[in-house]
DNA sequence: AATCATTTCTACGGAACGTAGAAGATTCTC
DNA sequence: GAGAATCTTCTACGTTCCGTAGAAATGATT
């Protein structure tokens, strides 16, 4: 459904680490610290992030407080609803989805594997 | 990695459909023909599939013979391997992969959850 | 009222995609 | 083998999405 450009996937990723919701301002300062191993660090206008923020509420993924003046976002699921769905997505696309989810299986670590086992006995 | 327009799609699906390889005319014939359900009938020139087979040759979904004088294309992968290995792509981006195949458990249909414990049994 | 903070509007450049004509290359046919 | 038919590559244009942010509008503070 909604594929997510770079920066809005930052964005997220802040959004998705706290549980809390944070104003544009709040995440244009810990974008710019988390220059973290793999993404570069962003120095972003207040502005682009807001843009950001508006585009990111328009898929459905963002909502925001507007009765607070510094407005407040929010993830509107977690990052492991939001990624479930994903897979869930994918695996729609394909008509034989047991065929899917086999080789979805053989591909997956002994750790994970066990993981499935055991989420899918008691149930 | 590699997202897929709404045309690309759709010569992916013809392509998946098929066991041989095809030529850019046949596909062109049978997006004509395939008004299925969902999507609207494509009347499409030539080249624009063309266009397409080459782009997603570029982007390693699909590869071509060039011996023969039409060259015939084939997806390089099922429909059921790529689409697990969307899956695994999804999953891949979400720290805690656990909690994701926990949720994402959490909402397959029963049957599908039959077909996983049974793969998952015999490993 | 003047100033400051915040949000919205508008905009631009680049990439991806749908689309296809023009031009080049290959093959067929007489 | 020259011309015709077929096929492929090149080039291109319009649209949408995304990163980016200034200008303008709106709301808060003093």
């Amino acid at each position: 459904m909604a594929s997510l450009g770079e920066l809005e996937r930052s964005v997220m990723d802040q959004l998705w680490s706290t549980s809390e919701a944070s104003t544009a301002n709040e995440l244009r300062d810990r974008l710019a610290q988390s220059e973290g191993q793999d993404h570069e660090a962003k120095d972003l206008a207040v502005t682009t992030v807001l843009t950001v923020l508006s585009r990111l509420e328009k898929k459905g993924l963002v909502e925001r407080e507007r009765g607070t003046r510094p407005h407040r976002y929010r993830a509107v699921s977690t990052r492991e609803d939001h990624t479930a769905r994903l897979m869930h997505e994918a695996l729609g696309t394909a008509p034989d989805r047991e065929a899917v989810l086999a080789r979805f299986i053989g591909s997956v670590s002994e750790a994970e594997a066990a993981t499935l086992r055991r989420l899918l006995s008691r149930g």
